[in-house]
RNA sequence: GCCGGGGUAGCUCAGGGGUAGAGCAGCUGAUUCGUAAUCAGCAGGUCGUGAGUUCAAAUCUCAUCCCCGGCUCCA
């Protein structure tokens, strides 16, 4: 056999006499990367690292702290799950069970069992008892009809579909102690490695996501080498609940629900409506400087404008039903989408190509009917508020306003500490394009202007299959909640299909009707989500400019209420927002609540500060920053009040 | 909508066939205080809702509503 030349990351050359084994490199290299290898790359590939390297290659070793060494210990520790259910639960079938970004899942078939949080405990402690076997993970080539043999005979149905859409020659077993699975691999060495080991909940997953196929069992886990770093997720996870914004929501006032009021119409409480309604202002300033002219829609339409515009053919079913006039016989749709109003605006009169664009912004309320299980506090509502936007353009601007409308977006991610976003570029499902509305040549000539658009401002983009909406494609910015759940934020929508089915025409430089094109855009999405993310981000400590109460007032005793309330009328005066504490409570209790209500500033105010007409400043977070005269501390902290501009 | 879990005072939670509990919040009184909880007293619940089993149901059964974790969906 011929020498093998492996290829280190650092471009370093490793000659082995013949085929060499991922482990063995790691040995030559070192006894600890041996000891903590995981898997290894060969040629943009992960392999096991028991598999033979036959050829020449470019490697590169995981551990832990690669994202392929922790998904490969995750893939196996999968495996693991399933090994436990089998001897816990003979005949149980086994769906998929990969990998996920914390931990993995397995999707079985427990037949008529049920299974509860409690089964949990139970599953954990033998795939602890089954790590310590320290099983190697082997993996065999298997010819397809032996495979299908293999888990016909093992009743194991799901295996047996998944089976027949792989190609012969391709498929691969993996085996340890007793299971045996269908798996690509690759796999960590042997189950030794997995130390820590939590199964953090059960929920149900139809099997291949189709929702007309039978509902499995997932079980979700994560694991660990070493039984520290479980507990340090588990503090992680806790610490993240905290910050969860139906918590926060609750404990600071900021919104509310009523079953009477219905499931998923939030109410906005007087401290929640004062954060909103400084970010409405805020866009609303921006968008005047960037050229947008407000509008004001009601919030129903004649059902003939959703069939128009095609949402009554695509969602009409799935929507809230018409309401019905009592003596006309009219119908109305609570109004979904705010774009068949403002193409009726855009209608009002004749347009010239020198108008344009015309740039159409509303804070539309609308309503969507939403599946009961998926609201979700105020990330996924019924009814909900838009910053919502229409630019009615030339084909010749639309590259030019995507980008400034792009700008915009990063304007207000910047403005508000948004850092960990993901620009997502939304595309057509290329297998389904039965779900969109509008000719291709108009979709891909969307799909290149919005790339084109995102490129021109830099923006690192993912393109995601299947996302578009079913008249454009988007460019949507996504961000994760405290939980590590993802939502979209903003969104930028190209669309040339509304134009034409709403026959929107402006007069061009030649004198003939032409059709503008128009683009949706949202920044913050709704005012719903993105409070909601907003919270979430800033764990309820808000911005000094958006915080509901912005200062505390407390007197040192009631002798000095008077002097506070001249305090606080003063800054009032100065637009800033605060209340008076006047109870008769000791100092540290009026700070304390002040602390645990996240009120940016306290001011107080006693014997001293009355004499010399100062005030006492004290930092949420941070405690006590000295006295000043009231007119500094105005004068002095000024910009941090002020709106970002 | 589907699978699993849950709903007890305004909030956080205990109790699990035999008179409904705590802490915090609230109210009243005392206290007038210098940087994260002053003391005392009082009040507060048809145990989500509706049926059923039982001498007796917060507790057991069923249905239903809402909430939580996922799945599917998301204009």
């Amino acid at each position: 056999m011929s020498q093998v030349n492996i290829t280190l990351p650092d471009g370093s050359i490793r000659t082995f006499p013949s085929a060499v084994k991922g482990i063995e490199i790691a040995q030559s290299i070192s006894e600890g990367l041996a000891r903590n290898a995981l898997a290894i790359e060969v040629n943009g590939e992960i392999w096991d690292l028991s598999r033979s390297i036959q050829q020449d290659a470019a490697i590169r070793i995981f551990t832990w702290n690669d994202k392929g060494g922790k998904y490969t210990f995750w893939h196996s520790s999968a495996h693991l799950l399933a090994e436990a259910l089998e001897a816990l639960y003979p005949g149980v079938k086994f769906g998929i069970g990969p990998p996920i970004e914390n931990g993995f899942y397995y999707d079985v078939d427990l037949g008529d069992r049920a299974f509860g949080e409690e089964d949990l405990l139970a599953v954990e402690k033998k795939m602890a008892e089954l790590a310590k076997a320290n099983n190697a993970f082997q993996r065999s080539e298997v010819s397809k009809a032996d495979a299908i043999g293999y888990f016909t005979q093992k009743q194991d149905p799901y295996k047996v579909e998944l089976l027949n859409d792989l190609a012969d020659g391709s498929i691969t077993f993996y085996k340890q102690g007793n299971f045996t699975d269908l798996c690509r691999g690759p796999h960590i060495p042997h189950t030794g490695l997995i130390k820590a080991i939590k199964l953090t909940n059960v929920a149900g997953a139809y099997w291949r996501g189709n929702e007309k196929n039978k509902m499995l069992t997932r079980i979700y886990g994560i694991t660990f080498p070493k039984q520290k770093e479980l507990e340090e997720y588990i503090h992680l996870l806790e610490e993240a609940k905290k910050r969860d914004h139906r918590k926060l929501g609750k404990e600071l006032e900021l919104f509310a629900f009523s079953e009477k009021v219905g499931m998923g119409l939030p109410l906005w409480l007087p401290k929640g409506t004062i954060l909103r309604e400084r970010l409405e202002q805020f866009m609303r300033k921006a968008q005047v400087k960037a050229g947008y002219d407000p509008v004001v829609t009601p919030h129903i339409g004649g059902k003939q404008l959703y069939v128009t515009s095609g949402h009554y053919e695509k969602y009409g079913k799935d929507s809230f039903q018409p309401i019905h006039t009592p003596d006309e016989g009219e119908q109305f749709l609570l109004k979904p989408m705010n774009c068949p109003h403002h193409c009726e605006i855009y209608k009002v009169k004749p347009r010239s190509y020198k108008d344009l664009p015309i740039r159409l912004a509303e804070f539309g309320t609308v309503y969507r009917y939403e599946q009961s299980g998926e609201l979700h506090g105020l990330t996924r509502v019924r009814g909900f508020t838009q910053d919502d936007a229409h630019i009615f353009c030339r084909p010749d601007q639309v590259k030019e306003e995507f980008v400034k409308v792009i700008d915009l977006v990063l304007f207000v991610f910047k403005s508000l500490g948004f850092e960990n976003y993901t620009a997502q570029v939304s595309l057509r499902d290329p297998d389904n394009k039965s779900k969109y509305i509008g000719a291709d040549e108009l979709w891909e000539r969307a799909e290149r202007e919005i790339q084109e658009a995102a490129d021109e401002r830099g923006l690192k983009t993912v393109a995601v299959k299947g996302e578009a909406a079913f008249y454009g494609p988007k460019l949507d910015f996504m961000v994760k909640d405290a939980l590590g759940r993802s939502w979209q934020l903003g969104t930028i929508q190209v669309d040339y299909n509304l134009p034409d089915r709403f026959e929107l025409e402006y007069i061009g430089s030649d004198n003939q009707r032409h059709r503008p094109v128009m683009i949706h855009r949202a920044p913050f999405g709704s005012m719903e989500r993105f409070v909601a993310v907003l919270i979430e981000h800033c764990a309820g400590n808000f911005p000094l400019w958006l915080a509901p109460e912005q200062i505390a007032v407390l007197p040192i005793s009631e002798k000095f209420n008077d002097y506070a309330k001249q305090v606080l009328d003063t800054l009032k005066d100065r637009d800033i927002r605060g209340f008076l504490d006047d109870r008769d409570e000791k100092i540290g209790r009026k700070i304390r609540d002040a602390e645990v209500s996240k009120v940016p500033y306290m001011l107080i105010v006693g014997e001293k500060e009355a004499a010399e007409g100062k005030v006492a400043v004290r930092k949420h977070g941070e405690g006590d920053k000295g006295a000043l005269l009231l007119s500094e501390f105005a004068s002095q902290y000024a910009s941090d009040f002020a709106m970002p501009s």
